[in-house]
DNA sequence: AGCTCTTATGAATCATTGA
DNA sequence: GTCAATGATTCATAAGAGC
């Protein structure tokens, strides 16, 4: 088995991107800083700037990513002035003119929205995942994000992964064991393009924490083993640790060297060398 | 009690608009022909032209609305050529410029998508619902809209409205009876910009009907018993129906003559004309 | 174990205040 | 006038305690 690589960089992404080759990235997945918020942790960049803070920086992305490769920009508009703004659906404009295909929205339904109440507005629930591609020949594995069917597994199912056999307490109160692996072959269903998924409650210091599952979902989805993955908003790292996780090569890139430090801290790389560290004390 | 009135006419909606005062309307609440789709039922406009047609339209929506009102629009762009077309973004940045405020972007869920596969795309299971206002100082009923706390009551009392009592079977499978209304009073907890809501098996002809949920929430959230309601693309009439049902006047307009039909006999009006005429034949 | 209760806490938004 | 900072509002989860 070939070495996983989880190359984490420090810097703008603009510049970064710039040591790397054309179509070299089967996904780009990120969650870029929103305008306006994170003033002071992050960028900062205004509303009405945008669109062209992003622009160059959509420009690299479609130069390293794979002319079978996906990009999956997570972001939501907020409202200013008791509107909400519109250079989200300018971003997407002006994309398709740099030659993007704007191939879908995907809405990631925030269960555990922020709470408050206004006199004009109701809680904000959602968010956009919008999947633009450079052909419409773009891979895309399906069979690897089916859910169970019915809507009990929806909330139940939610920590698999860790065990095969998950004990499972039947609604009618009875209670009993499933083999889930087995079961999952029968009944199993292709998702929408509306993912229903929790915020996590982040002890993680990036601002911007999307949650693990919104990334995983996307790299199960868009690549295979070995593939490549870029996120060039890395943050707290979500990202790269789900790549590594699941067997694909990254790069991570983030302006801010505490984030860096911290997404790399989270990498299995590093951990390995941790243990190795031991080892040798021992 | 004041009679209430449910006016239905047929003809485009922009010649029919023209005999009516300006700022008439509480409430505009619409699902328009969608671009190109219902080719054959219904006007059948191009992508490319949606916006162009779309917007003499908005210019009358917005001259019969009260200053107070609110323009809810059911719209979702379809997929082109591999792509999501952009003229619902068009339209948004095009309704600005006319002067309508983009309060609000509402996520329809439809939990029971259409279904189908295909090798590049998932179902499409949401709908947009743009809010747009003419004002800042739009009248918004919170609290009519309230819903039951917690997840079990979501997935449990979809069917509420009819008795005050419901028999309310547990999770750990005792089962008891609760009163439902005394309940609701303690832990109502206001909606998110997010609807789970569940399409229509429709024998209703209209190609593109809507279910009955989504023009009832927003009449509830908008309105107030004897308010105006518009709806200028009526289809089967679910939206004066539901405005009739909840008090309100309501006036809905449609190009095609079998509509407008089927729309004035699901009126309680056309429903007490027969129980009348039955009367004089006994 | 499993159920119930309690607690903490988030990519938020708006009205108000002060510079 | 505009702009920045602050307070008030509020609910779906997860996690932990207690029974």
């Amino acid at each position: 088995m070939a070495k996983l690589i989880t190359d984490i960089r420090c810097g703008d992404c603009l510049d970064v991107l710039r040591q790397f080759d054309d179509d070299k990235f089967d996904l780009i997945v990120t969650s870029p800083p929103y305008a306006d918020s994170r003033d002071k942790t992050y960028g900062g960049i205004k509303p009405e700037e945008y669109v062209e803070w992003f622009l160059p920086r959509a420009q690299e992305f479609q130069r390293v990513l794979k002319p079978t490769g996906t990009f999956i920009l997570n972001i939501k508009e907020k409202a200013v002035n008791g509107e909400r703004h519109t250079y989200v659906l300018e971003l997407i404009l002006a994309m398709r003119k740099l030659g993007w295909l704007w191939t879908e929205e995907f809405i990631w339904h925030k269960k555990n929205c922020y709470p408050g109440k206004w006199p004009n507005r109701f809680r904000d629930a959602w968010e956009r995942c919008l999947q633009f591609n450079k052909t419409k020949k773009f891979k895309m594995l399906q069979d690897e994000v089916r859910v169970p069917m019915g809507s009990w597994a929806e909330t139940r199912l939610k920590s698999l992964g860790k065990n095969d056999v998950v004990r499972f307490d039947s609604q009618v109160g009875s209670g009993f064991g499933k083999n889930i692996a087995n079961w999952l072959d029968r009944d199993l269903a292709y998702p929408s393009n509306v993912l229903h998924l929790a915020t996590e409650s982040g002890n993680k210091r990036h601002s911007a924490a999307f949650p693990s599952a919104l990334p995983e979902w996307f790299i199960k989805l868009f690549t295979e083993p070995g593939d490549w993955v870029l996120d060039p908003f890395l943050g707290s790292g979500t990202t790269v640790e789900m790549a590594e996780k699941l067997q694909r090569n990254s790069v991570g890139i983030d302006i801010l060297p505490e984030y860096c430090e911290l997404a790399r801290s989270r990498t299995q790389q590093s951990k390995l060398l941790l243990v190795n560290g031991k080892a040798n004390h021992a």
